[in-house]
DNA sequence: ACAAATTCGAGAGCAGTGCTCTTGACAGTG
DNA sequence: CACTGTCAAGAGCACTGCTCTCGAATTTGT
């Protein structure tokens, strides 16, 4: 969040008073788009009040973002780099695998119901007719790549049974995952990466339906279910 | 869908031309809006456009459904019903439970895909300040009760392993996993009632990325991925 | 069968939206 | 100093959800 060095940062820092105050400006708009969104949802999010609040008119705000739409993807690639961020830290505070990978869990719970509407923009219903651009795909990678990173690392250091498969990987998958294993994790089993990745799906799948009250009056609160489904997946990926 | 035996509905059938009409126009509004979701999606449905379509003014509409929320709510419990009717069609059609187990899956995956909107409605984002009435309940609980009931009769018929779990279930979630067990599979137990529960979240966090776009690139198609993560569930559960 | 009550579609209108275009003012650079 | 590009502002377009009123049609009660 703080301001690197100059030369660590490929995008230079702003030097004239108009391209300062731009930053600053666009930084602004964010700032309070993201304070309607949780107010308010995607749907209720209107350029209109966003200038308004701001103190300026509706028109200066396409200055900034060329579209209702470009600004949501801005939303969009802050809530990825968010989410991933608190998997990150949370494992970081962790050294062995099991306390990783709870954590890791825990904190993107966490990141969920702290930011809902965000969540749900990266991981609910895509805003209709509305394609991600490609400058997301890498954000959107990092979350999943934190509990992929605990079991490549697990398995470096032999904290993670073989898992042995009782299902066999077809070939059409398994040319899929060694794609992905390449760019994830290139030394990871395949099985056990497959397992991490459904372990991954469960967990979006849980948080989802907390967020969109598919649990009310049945696991209320969740927190026990989510523990516990946390701990049966660890034993499912291997961990031990 | 076709109009059964006046006494075999609560709801008699329209006896006067005046509610004859009302219950086709309703029907009617109702399909146009489906066919707008599917198109532009929740967000650009359009109350305006709906009336436009079928040749009346949008005023009018509001006679049928008082409010913009209330189609939507009207298409969501249409949608629930869809999604556990394709399953439960999709399980009656095998004898075997890990075959029904199979074609639930598939079943509910196909449906998603065929109606990526209104899953969406359902199992994505809320729509925003929107609050699921408690009609929609019952019908919300239509698609899970497939799988578990799959389950159910697997046990009864010595079709599912016992499913030793490593993960002691906490005092907490037990209670809540017993109301829940009590409606749904009184006979079932626990531990293999709430495996069940984490596949089908599962489930819908697979679902929910794949229709979301979050396996371009990696999953595509996402179709040896899906079999491969049902397999590997079916065996969590205990099926075999 | 006739009158009363209810329901209905149509139209006007309000407040709000995303977005475009033009206008005039300002800052940065030659 | 003058020029060029950027900026905020305002008016305006087409659209939205929703409310209200007003006759016309239909159902209901007597």
């Amino acid at each position: 969040m703080t301001e690197t060095s100059p030369t660590s940062r490929q995008r230079r820092a702003p030097r004239t008073a108009r391209e300062r105050a731009r930053a600053e400006l666009t930084a602004a708009i964010k700032e309070e788009a993201r304070r309607q969104l949780a107010e308010v949802g995607a749907h209720g999010l209107s350029l209109r009040a966003v200038a308004r609040e701001l103190g300026m008119v509706s028109s200066a705000l396409y200055r900034y973002f060329p579209s209702r739409d470009e600004l949501l993807t801005a939303l969009i690639v802050d809530a990825y780099d968010a989410l991933g961020e608190a998997g990150e830290v949370a494992v970081a505070r962790e050294s062995v695998a099991c306390e990783q990978w709870r954590a890791a869990c825990r904190a993107m719970r966490d990141w969920a119901r702290a930011h809902p509407h965000e969540y749900s923009l990266i991981y609910g219903s895509p805003v209709p007719g509305y394609v991600a651009p490609e400058r997301t795909i890498a954000p959107a990678e990092r979350a999943p790549r934190v509990l992929i990173e605990t079991l490549r690392t697990a398995w470096g250091t032999g904290g993670i049974e073989p898992a042995t498969p009782q299902v066999p990987v077809p070939a059409a998958l398994r040319t899929q995952a060694e794609t992905l294993g390449r760019s994830f994790a290139p030394d990871l089993p395949l099985p056990i990466l497959l397992r991490g990745v459904v372990a991954w799906t469960q967990l979006t799948g849980m948080i989802g339906l907390e967020l969109t009250g598919h649990f009310v009056g049945v696991f209320e609160p969740a927190d026990a279910f989510f523990t516990h489904s946390v701990e049966e997946l660890m034993a499912f990926v291997g961990l031990h």
